[in-house]
DNA sequence: GTATGTTTCAAACAGGTGTTTGAATTTATG
DNA sequence: CATAAATTCAAACACCTGTTTGAAACATAC
């Protein structure tokens, strides 16, 4: 089945190695792991559909655990630098941001994943969501160690466009936000093709990102407590704001150790 | 180890089996299916907690694929026997409820399950995000077939309870905040150890609660299309109503046909 | 062209997986 | 008590896992 011919190509008019077999066995890769998640994936099934040796992935990544953080780095790499700069041009402002503001500064990025690689979003969705269920966590630490600044100051972005809530709220919110998202872009196209067939709309990472922020907008902005129908009146009694500390301390431990 | 005297206790006054040895791997794989998932969980660690021999759950159960529906079971009929009477007494009233009672209709009975088993709730998470995680969605296809009308009917009160918002809207506000919950709930304890050493503040089921019912009902709520503030001013692009179709046939492939 | 370093390859490794087997044991029945 | 059914048990089954090995093929440089 595997011929020699394949094994050279054309590139940038000079003969090379036939595309990397570092890069193929990565985009293989990529694409399982999404597809059925970590521990489900096996080296087999990714060095046959990578079409390359099975020991070529322990020879060019040392183990399969690395493998997988390769994976993550390359996704995560692309996704948060255009995060960090919207970040800043964010922080640099004088009066606190919109949520709807906040909000798309992550989540426009998202979708501009899916221009970059067919079903990006999805696959980068799902890759966060097996690193945040599987195993018990060393891919959520890597995550945390290698890219928990941006989350930080995303934290932090949020908690000034957030006047009036404690940042015990806040902190609660982000992670409902970070679920509702997670968990419908991740969603194995299922409840893609549910809407679909129900109501005759083609649904795209943009059509649901429409549908998503005025939810989340509206979740965060939220009063804190409403019995009846979201008038801040009466007595709360789970609001104890404390924001005694400083928030330099507070949001460095709040991300950055899991 | 495995001594001869615990072979045999005093139920009900005569003696039988030791505690039943369907049930010790039930509960034992409960427990490991909640911290490890489906398929980083094996017989052998099941047994070994159970303290039974390899072979029985074979015996017992037949296959793993049946064990883990089992638990599933389990978990589910206790479950879903408290939403289906809650629901009933919602469906019953003329006007149309309140979001916020919609939500605590199922929330309360998930709080409750905290007091019957220790931990319950983020168990109970966890086995539903792994089930909707996991492996390609034979689970999720066993729990819309057996369990799916109760969120069908549940679909349908939370319908009725958002006047002036579309089916679709509805659709996909539904699966925002069932990603809200299960991420917050089945976010393996990580989230609760930061929020309880960052804020001094006990966290409980109940407590994160709290927080989620005032977000997630605000969000429901929310207008459409809000790019300011929430105000329901200006044109709105996705907001196609196709409200054409019978009721009856929509919720129905919404739900039932996975 | 020979030598050197890099990469590929088939094969084997040690260990874990779910499942099956058949005999031994316990439990229930007549 | 004896017989029959239900359950437990140790061992083995066939298969899959990530990783290692050592020779073969390749690339590059002298």
């Amino acid at each position: 089945m595997h011929t020699s011919i394949n094994k050279s190509s054309i590139i940038k008019g000079s003969f090379k190695k036939r595309a990397g077999t570092k890069e193929l066995i990565l985009n293989a890769a990529e694409e399982l792991f999404a597809e059925r998640g970590f521990v489900e994936t096996s080296l087999r099934m990714i060095t046959a559909k990578a079409d390359v040796n099975l020991a070529s992935v322990n020879y060019h990544y040392g183990s399969k655990k690395s493998l997988i953080q390769a994976v993550f780095n390359r996704y995560l790499s692309d996704f948060y630098r255009i995060v960090g700069d919207n970040l800043q041009s964010l922080e640099n402002r004088k009066e606190p941001p919109a949520i709807e503001e906040v909000l798309k500064l992550i989540i426009d990025p998202l979708i501009e994943l899916d221009n970059i690689k067919v079903d990006g979003t999805v696959a980068f969705m799902r890759l966060l969501s097996r690193a945040y269920s599987e195993t018990q966590g060393h891919l959520r630490r890597f995550l945390m160690v290698n890219y928990g600044d941006i989350m930080d100051r995303f934290y932090r972005l949020l908690y000034t466009a957030l006047p009036g809530h404690s940042q015990y709220e806040v902190f609660w919110r982000l992670h409902f936000s970070m679920g509702a998202a997670i968990f419908t872009f991740a969603g194995n196209q299922a409840l893609t093709e549910i809407s679909q067939s129900d109501f005759e709309q083609s649904v795209t990472v943009r059509s649901i990102s429409t549908q998503l922020i005025p939810f989340l907008a509206a979740g965060l902005k939220a009063s804190g407590f409403s019995p009846d129908s979201g008038n801040k009146s009466s007595g709360n009694q789970n609001n104890v704001n404390q924001n005694n500390s400083t928030q330099e301390n507070l949001t460095a431990t709040t991300l950055k150790n899991p």
